[in-house]
DNA sequence: CTCGAACCAGATACGTTGTACACAACGAAG
DNA sequence: CTTCGTTGTGTACAACGTATCTGGTTCGAG
């Protein structure tokens, strides 16, 4: 735009001056991509949208990430930020917080649900605080390493897994502007009413009517998290 | 090609008979789409790809999938039909059991655990059979309809998550051409080695000095896995 | 104060993707 | 033989990630 040797001089002469130099940094672009992705989902994440966010050409942003996948790390290391484990809890207390704060870091951020493997493995600084706070708050009871991470990782997955389910609903709420989980269980009717005249699942139709809980998301998450720490917590006598 | 007026009449004689009609056929499509996501990960899932290895125009097998995602629940709905589970087994067992065999079937088709949200709820024939039959396990043990479900869920939860990440690691060492996880923490040392010397993760640090079982994954999975179990059931007193 | 190198963003372009749409070849029915 | 519904083909387009080249800006060394 600003170098467009077409236009007359004195419209050029109008323009403002070129932006000041380093109007991008790595932090500006995850605050900006996480926004996107926040607000829109992760395919809206794209190199071209981005820089077009950030007001900038679209291989800018590559000065700064080497490609999306870099990016993604970016936004990943950007939320994961926002984790803050209070000290002084015994163990169980520990993995329980840090639990239910990767499940509101994760339904804030839904897109978190939705990343490539690499991103999924990815090693950033937060994360590896996350994992070890975790693991320092296993420490000094007796279990020997592969136990103690093994007992993290656990932890991990099962938040990872109901976050998975339960930010999908979310996601396909709100991409389909429903308001909530009655609305896409009206949008859903059609197909699970042809499911049940099959009459192959009729414990499942039995749950379908009689069930109270169904939108009680916090309640079941907390229902699994507690049967899990109950388990951990007996097997190793802790 | 073979519509091609302008070609002369020789050549056209020349040509091969047009293939015989019904070529294409939802089992056809679902077999070599699950082959190519199986082999070559699900990026690998492309409908020109998927059409040239059938065989076929890129806009073919669109008379048999109204789009992409169509053809990722179908994939989905053709691989849950391998699970099986036995009958005659106590609650516990059932679950168990189901849990395994999605394990292994999710270390067959690695990329099951990077379906979209659509793809994750998708209420697939084979999907609502495996969950009719978890519920079925769970009946007659006094539990209400809500208690019911979130038990199932909650171990559902667990495998998906361990998978996540199990398959996640499986993937990056087959993109990589690694030969296991010694390989990939070489492909990673670097980064790590970057981290340890931060000295900010001293009990991580431990981890990595003195574990022995970091890629005994079925013991990892089994250990999470039983303890959950241990948790539900004395939880619920069944 | 000048000059050159290092840095930063812009512009252009290529190959690949999902898919809309119009058309053509076939099998069967009249 | 004609007609028609079904099934696969051909062409086309907008949007994507990103390689590469170009030009302007900044800053430190002389």
């Amino acid at each position: 735009m600003a170098g467009d040797k077409s236009a007359p001089l004195w419209e050029r002469l109008e323009r403002p001056s070129p932006a000041p130099r380093q109007t991008l940094s790595s932090q500006r672009i995850a605050t900006t991509a996480v926004a996107i992705a926040d607000g829109e989902g992760l395919e809206a994440i794209t190199m071209r949208r981005l820089a077009a966010e950030l007001g900038v050409a679209p291989m800018a942003p590559y000065r700064y990430v080497s490609g999306k996948d870099d990016l993604l790390e970016l936004m990943v290391d950007h939320v994961y930020a926002d984790l803050r484990l209070p000290r002084g809890l015994d163990w169980r207390e520990s993995l329980r917080t840090l639990a239910v704060q990767t499940r509101e870091l994760m339904l804030q951020h839904r897109w978190l649900a939705q990343l490539s493997p690499r991103a999924k493995l990815s090693l950033t600084p937060n994360r590896m605080t996350v994992a070890e706070q975790a693991l320092v708050a296993l420490d000094g009871l007796d279990l020997d390493a592969d136990t103690m991470m093994s007992v993290f990782r656990t932890v991990d997955a099962y938040v990872h897994g109901a976050l998975s389910y339960e930010s999908a609903v979310s996601t396909v709420i709100s991409e389909q502007s429903l308001s909530g989980g009655d609305e896409l269980r009206d949008e859903l009717a059609p197909l699970m009413m042809w499911h049940m005249r099959t009459g192959r699942y009729p414990t499942f139709q039995h749950y379908l009517r009689t069930a109270t809980r169904k939108d009680d998301t916090s309640w079941q998450f907390d229902l699994g998290l507690d049967c899990l720490l109950d388990g951990i917590a007996t097997r190793f006598g802790i």
